[in-house]
RNA sequence: CGCGGGAUAGAGCAGUUGGUAGCUCGUCGGGCUCAUAACCCGGAGGUCGUUGGUUCAAGUCCUUCUCCCGCAACCA
């Protein structure tokens, strides 16, 4: 059953560092969305991938001694390991670093250039030579740097770019013509009225100031900046060229979606398409913007040795939990929040109670009464057309919720036919009938019904939970899998003989476990802090440490600035003048608890402009957490003024 | 007044065009014994954030205020 092609991708994951499990989420997601159409008869193709360029790689690589591709392959690596045992089934792993796709991305630049969307321009006129910045008119402060509050002066630095204000009314046009190409729709209104409502600045393309970059062919100072390094890895991984693009790409492109986490919507939404749109290439019909998987209410940090990876959960729980875990907990629109306590919750009462018994009880009747081979299906009641239309009706709600990405919703109603599975071994009390020679033929059609039930669910379940699946399949005995055996009820082969009942997940004892992942915790959460004691930050000679002017100073006023949710606007006493300082510590004091307070002020430092208001040094706090910071106060004995060493 | 989303049982969430307030987990009680101390039924628990309004009828529509979240800005 051929329905047309289906391309999705996922985004390709910046090879910084290993990711964590709010990381993996997106990609347990398309693949469940992948393996649905799959099972629909769509020819899918699914792909994923590294983006492995930019100046924090560089950065990073430097700091590990390793030359920026040695630490990238080890990355791009590590993240396709996770994405294997995820059991995620792409079809083609991208990474920016590949030959072909280098040389494409090269290619659309260069075509980019000749037609004019990209021009070689310049940072303009304000520099302010200490900062290293460039700035507009109106960013300046009185004319002046807008960070530093000295002059600036004319410069020039040049750059590439893209010149998206061309492509603004269209775009404009295109996002309100097809209202489901952003999804979800509140970050619809985010792009139209943040971003391209106000007026698209052109886009710089290229940078001088790194080298781990595509270079551009005709200018080697300039390297490809991420935009459309990146971004084009969605046309290049199907073999995508200016001049001669593959069979590949013109059976699959345009994407019928990309799924993509919500901090990328913009780029996906406006510097994408607009890219696309100078190509004279096609849109994308759709862009899923999926919320964020939390730790709690946290989110997950290393110092704190709260992060959880994938391989952790899935070596403690099992690929398939994991999976399911991802895709139930996760809500389409707001963030979700991951916890161990949950994570078991649903293990238990979902995994084990209420599929994994199903499924052994009902396998277990019929080796106990029929030595697993049901004689017949013959004896049909109204209870059971009841039945039956319930396990029928998961399918279009299953359907309905993929089309809207309720991944959640839409796993929800098939677990929802294996609870109303038990409920009909309940009314049927098969047990009941087993005691009685002439309710033979009944007690074997109420089994045949639940094998059948089971079937249809593990079908459904599939592109959730793979694994379960296939292992259903084999304890039932079928190959009768196909998507179409689920739209009609009987599918299963009535002499059929089962195999023994296996459990599918053990329950898991939930305080135990608990106990030993605090302990788990802990130790990491150690061991990070020791880490953080030995490698520490570099030391420093007392000259250095002499360069920081430190002294006592009194609040004299203070007030929130406005516009602005984290500052507090202080007046400082600092024994010589009275001096402004702008402090990100309004969520955690008010005024009043300020004002005659003393303190401790970096007194030389560069002054900045915060939301306006020109800072003229800093005061010190402490962070205490993640969540939580205290400013240091000095005894009131101390006089404003006095130098701090 | 930068833009947008939200506030529903102890927790997490559904509630489509206004018509008796639901689901999952937890909790309490009962039933069953095929099964993984599982499964099934029932009870308790909500003045649907606040104020006013429209209506025969408001969780749902309009309005006042409070608080949370996302984007932007910014975090010295």
């Amino acid at each position: 059953m051929d329905k047309g092609k289906y391309y999705i991708t996922t985004a390709i994951a910046y090879t910084s560092r290993k990711p964590h499990i709010g990381n993996s989420y997106e990609i347990v997601l398309t693949d469940a969305i992948a393996r649905f159409k799959r099972l629909q008869g769509y020819d899918v193709f699914f792909c994923t991938g590294t983006d492995e360029h930019g100046q924090k790689i560089e950065e990073y690589a430097k700091a590990a001694g390793v030359t920026p591709k040695e630490y990238v392959d080890k990355v791009s690596a590590e993240i396709r390991r996770i994405c294997d045992l995820l059991n995620t089934t792409y079809d083609h792993f991208i990474r920016t670093t590949d030959d072909y796709h280098e040389k494409a991305v090269q290619k659309i630049f260069k075509k980019l250039y000749d037609q004019g969307d990209i021009y070689k321009g310049a940072y303009e006129g304000n520099y302010c030579v200490p900062c290293e910045s460039f700035f507009t008119d109106s960013q300046l402060v009185d004319g002046k740097c807008p960070d530093c509050g000295r002059p600036v002066k004319y410069a020039k630095e040049e750059a590439y770019f893209f010149k998206l204000s061309k492509y603004q009314k269209r775009l404009e046009e295109y996002i309100e013509n097809n209202p489901d190409f952003i999804y979800p729709e509140s970050r619809k209104k985010e792009m139209l009225n943040n971003f391209i409502r106000p007026g698209l600045q052109d886009l710089c393309v290229s940078r001088t100031s790194f080298k781990w970059g595509i270079p551009v062919t005709f200018d080697d100072k300039h390297v490809i900046y991420v935009w459309i390094d990146a971004l084009s890895n969605y046309i290049t991984a199907l073999g995508y060229d200016v001049d001669n693009p593959s069979e590949k790409y013109k059976k699959y492109w345009p994407a019928d979606v990309h799924i993509i986490g919500k901090d990328i919507v913009r780029f996906h939404t406006i510097y994408w398409p607009i890219m696309l749109m100078a190509l004279g290439e096609p849109l994308p019909k759709q862009v899923y913007g999926h919320p964020w998987l939390l730790f709690g209410a946290d989110k997950m940090s290393k110092s704190k040795g709260n992060v959880i990876y994938a391989d952790e959960l899935v070596e403690r729980f099992g690929v398939d939990a994991v999976r399911y875990y991802l895709l139930s907990e996760m809500p389409h629109a707001t963030d979700g929040s991951i916890s161990y306590e949950t994570m078991i919750e649903r293990y238990n009462s979902d995994l084990a109670n209420t599929l994994g018994n199903l499924v052994n009880r009902t396998v277990a009747m019929v080796n106990k009464y029929f030595d697993g081979v049901l004689p017949c299906n013959s004896e049909k009641t109204e209870l059971d057309d009841g039945f039956i239309a319930d396990v029928l009706a998961a399918r279009p709600a299953l359907e309905q919720g993929f089309a809207q990405f309720k991944i959640a919703d839409a796993l929800e109603a098939v677990m929802n036919v294996a609870k109303r599975s038990n409920k009909y071994i309940d009314e049927t009390a098969p047990w009941a009938l087993a005691k009685n020679e002439a309710d033979r033929n009944r007690l074997s059609t109420v089994l045949y019904n639940l094998l059948e039930a089971i079937r249809i669910i593990a079908v459904e379940l599939s592109p959730f939970i793979p694994d379960t699946a296939q292992k259903i399949f084999a304890q039932i005995n079928t190959d009768n899998v196909s998507y179409e055996s689920v739209f009609t009820f009987g599918g299963y082969a009535i002499g059929t003989k089962v195999n023994a009942p296996v459990p599918l997940f053990n329950r898991i004892d939930a305080p135990a476990v608990l106990a030993e992942i605090a302990a788990d915790m802990e130790k990491k959460a150690a061991e990070a802090q020791r880490k953080q004691e030995i490698e520490g930050v570099a030391k420093i000679g007392i000259e250095d440490f002499a360069k920081v002017d430190l002294r006592a100073a009194l609040i004299t006023a203070c007030e929130p600035v406005k516009k602005a949710k984290k500052l507090l606007k202080l007046t400082l006493d600092d024994g010589v003048k009275a001096r402004t300082v702008a402090s990100g510590i309004a969520k955690w004091y008010t005024p009043d608890d300020l004002i005659g307070r003393k303190v401790v002020l970096v007194s030389n430092l560069k002054p900045a402009v915060l939301c306006g208001v020109e800072s003229q040094g800093m005061i010190l706090a402490a962070d205490c957490g993640a969540d939580d910071v205290k400013v240091i106060f000095l005894d009131d004995s101390i006089p404003a003024g006095a130098k701090i060493r």
